[in-house]
DNA sequence: TTACAAACATGACCGTAGTCATATAAAGTG
DNA sequence: CACTTTATATGACTACGGTCATGTTTGTAA
């Protein structure tokens, strides 16, 4: 349902919907102590083989059947260990599908930048980013998937999640566009009645938006046709007239 | 913490959000069914008192405590029912919550064309419909407040909706925007390259966006200074040049 | 070796949302 | 009236996410 690694592109904003979200329980607690000896590697390695066997047997259910089918005690029971061993590693069942989905969209990530360049020099700021949106729309629609964008969107809203890590979650498409909004500007192409950081986040916004209504509109909705329309629109608004 | 009722203005984002999203079991139930003879009105009405008690006792406890701390179990104990009883009447306790919001809504609605008809009949289209933004910025952040609409975000992606009510879930949003529009455009003020649904369309999505972005960073994002400035770019990109 | 601390592991246990077989009472029907 | 149907009500029960006191292994240091 899930895996689909023929496609081939890109998949930034999924990546920083996640950036900073994970917050794994393990990583961070040894982050400090987990610099002594070499001796204690083998105390550490036996969790991590722990953790590993939770994370396959989740990993490998989540490949079968929805995130929600998927309860804890069967991944448990599937990596043989006991319930509260499961917690000893994962901060939540949510924070385990986190990070389920990142890693999974690691494996689907490439350069933006190797989009970016596939253009050739002339083409104009405008057209660069409606094919990377353009990109973008299809990763998420024949590669992610519905589901997990409404999960990672359902996760974004949960309570438990502290702040700061939210704050940062979009960084990397939030750059992309800054780059690609500087270039539109610096030649002429666009207007810089507004900075940098705020078109760049207006952008961010509005493509969470239109991924939102995929979610919820799924599936009569067409991602990438709308997607486009509406990039058009906000780029007519920052054009030079 | 949600009651405040002294700020009188409009809220048809949050009205729209909703809208046939309530699956009221005992409405659909009865609809058919309920139009016989007036004897079985006696019937109904301890059903409805029953009803009534569990909604009074849920709506007690959510002015109290948030959403999270209410649960099922108080509200019955506090209803004074069993808690089959509440299934009979409620769907879900999500149910319940988006049944309580809605109410909610509806008192502090009021009709959008008031605030629309205050402009003079000289202003601008695009003027208008930045006031109109600015007034639902202002209920969402003062009336509704974060933490409903996180809610109602979350249950709008959760599962269990069925398709057909997350459709026509802003119909009224839509329609208000699809007025605007038509005037600006019968002004000369838009262009009408895209039709007038399509139009209407991106601008719910986007103010969806904006709420959206707002929920996830609150409190470091000022909701309506954020969806003024984003409605300046859509706008721009319609105005005829 | 002994003693101790830290990592690792366990499963009984808890709170909560939601279900269901069962029961009762009211309304319709003949 | 008796009989059936249907709305209403119940609370024990299940499923699931998460906790915690307790126990076990491993590394370290006296």
């Amino acid at each position: 349902m899930l895996i689909n690694q023929s496609y081939m592109t890109l998949v930034i904003l999924v990546k920083l919907l996640y950036n900073s979200l994970i917050y794994d329980k393990n990583t961070t607690k040894k982050e400090g102590k987990m610099l002594n000896k070499e001796k204690n590697r083998r105390k550490t390695e036996k969790g991590e083989k722990t953790k590993q066997k939770l994370y396959t047997a989740a990993a490998t259910l989540f490949n079968q059947h929805d995130f929600r089918e998927v309860t804890v005690d069967r991944i448990v029971k599937q990596a043989g260990v006991a319930k509260g061993t499961f917690y000893i590693y994962f901060e939540s069942k949510d924070a385990l599908i986190v990070s389920f989905l990142l890693d999974y969209v690691r494996k689907v990530d490439i350069d933006y930048r190797a989009v970016l360049d596939s253009f050739s020099p002339g083409t104009s700021s405008s057209r660069m980013l409606l094919g990377l949106i353009s990109k973008i729309a299809d990763t998420l629609t024949d590669v992610i998937g519905c589901t997990s964008m409404r999960t990672v969107y359902k996760l974004l809203l949960a309570d438990d999640i502290d702040t700061d890590a939210v704050k940062g979650y979009n960084r990397d498409l939030y750059k992309i566009f800054s780059e690609l909004l500087k270039r539109g500007i610096e030649s002429g192409e666009f207007c810089d009645t507004l900075s940098l950081d705020e078109m760049a986040r207006h952008f961010v916004m509005a493509i969470r938006g239109i991924c939102y209504e995929w979610c919820i509109r799924y599936p009569d909705f067409d991602l990438k046709e709308q997607a486009l329309a509406h990039f058009q629109i906000l780029l007519d608004g920052i054009k030079v007239k």
